[in-house]
DNA sequence: CCAGGAATATGACGAAGATCATACTATTCG
DNA sequence: CGAATAGTATGATCTTCGTCATATTCCTGG
């Protein structure tokens, strides 16, 4: 048995969320009593794809991937959802079930909050459907942005763009370094560009030889983000 | 100087849109007043990625393809907007802008409602809104499934992905075969396909060749579309 | 502290597809 | 009607990257 980080509360997993933190304080007490906390291990399936599910989740610790099996059998990483952010919310509102699958990247804590419960108060909330649909809208643009870049260029550039992207969500910088506070694999990373194992272990090779990049405890450190930024 | 193909009536685009054809006859009619019809000829740029705009478009005869150009100066097709369809639309609610360009397709007639004047009915209208949320989160998921496939599959497969997309939104069905009704070049796919002209053009020959695909005069017939579908 | 599994690393090889070059075919315009 | 331009076609060559094979290193649990 692993042991286990520190499960949050209920309540503090909400706050921490953007898109949650605008209920009112009742709203939220409501739907924190009536969600249940839940741990995944890494590569753990919190969904599969399609499954009519019940409940949304809530990133609390931890990271999940949102990814598509593509019908030769290759997965593809579309987001990569962190703390505080929610998952799965869409299908549940549409009530058509989330399309992709949801599976933790590390060991992970996150809320699974029911349905029912959420749709009676997101039903008569205007102000959180306003941020559902800048969000959405906010997630479209970069799933284009995304979507160009992947589309287009060569595996170098791609990686490239992962890397500077996840730093922008996940960076810690230090000094001119920017730290991907993310416990990612190649493995993970080559599912996010598009192309193999070895071709991404191949390419951070040769940039952590250059002195681009470094690793540490399968987390990364752009240490020449700008030079990184050159090439896509 | 071109013979242009006739031009609808303001009100007529309007009302063959899905989304806005929700607005209420009154509303309908002060937008239609307020707005303007424009004409763009094949490869025409409506707007350039950024720019600030202020109205959307909504295509009454013709297509728009929203694209991205990379830094290396490919330009990738995210979108085929048809009849009725809006376009820029998100960009006007947030302020932001559209990121992406606007370009014909080919001779379109598209209307152009003024930001400030929609806003006004936008902000009361809750219908509208959650409506705008339903389309955005189907396109979403759109996005996130090309993205698989672009990124995962061979360029065979991504080029029958494109084309078994294009047959859903544009087809017409003619027997066992079906006719993409839009006038696109082997350029034009290319661009959606994320691959170059020539290989796209040498896809095609090939299934052209063991009566896969014909073409007429710029536009696809799937002969055989069970066919194309289980390759993908 | 050692064993075993997971993650990283590296080489050899081949196939897919980009690039360049050039020709052919339609459609449009003067 | 004939020239010009945009689109389609096809071959030759070179690169990139996927595939397979095999080490090596790093962790974690017993």
């Amino acid at each position: 048995m692993p042991k286990l980080s520190e499960a949050p509360s209920h309540i503090q997993v909400l706050r921490a969320s953007h898109l949650m933190a605008s209920l009112s304080e009742e709203h939220l007490l409501g739907i924190a009593g009536d969600s249940k906390l839940a741990h995944a291990e890494r590569g753990e399936l919190i969904w599969l794809n399609g499954t009519e599910t019940n409940f949304f989740g809530v990133v609390g610790t931890g990271f999940v991937k949102m990814m598509r099996s593509t019908p030769t059998g290759q997965d593809v990483t579309t987001e990569l959802m962190g703390p505080g952010q929610v998952f799965g919310l869409l299908g549940v509102i549409d009530g058509s079930g989330c399309p992709q699958s949801a599976q933790a990247v590390c060991a992970t804590w996150y809320l699974q909050v029911p349905k029912a419960r959420f749709l009676e108060v997101y039903d008569q909330n205007l102000i959180l459907k306003e941020k559902l649909l800048k969000r959405t809208t906010h997630r479209l643009r970069n799933s284009y942005a995304m979507f160009a870049r992947m589309s287009a260029g060569k595996v170098e550039q791609r990686i490239a763009s992962i890397l500077l992207i996840l730093a922008e969500s996940y960076g810690i910088e230090q000094g001119a370094e920017v730290l991907i506070d993310v416990p990612l694999t190649r493995q993970d990373i080559s599912e996010m560009a598009g192309t193999t194992v070895e071709t991404t272990i191949r390419i951070l090779s040769k940039w952590q030889k250059s002195g681009l990049v470094a690793t540490q405890k399968h987390r990364i450190i752009l240490q020449k983000p700008e030079l990184l930024a050159e090439m896509v």
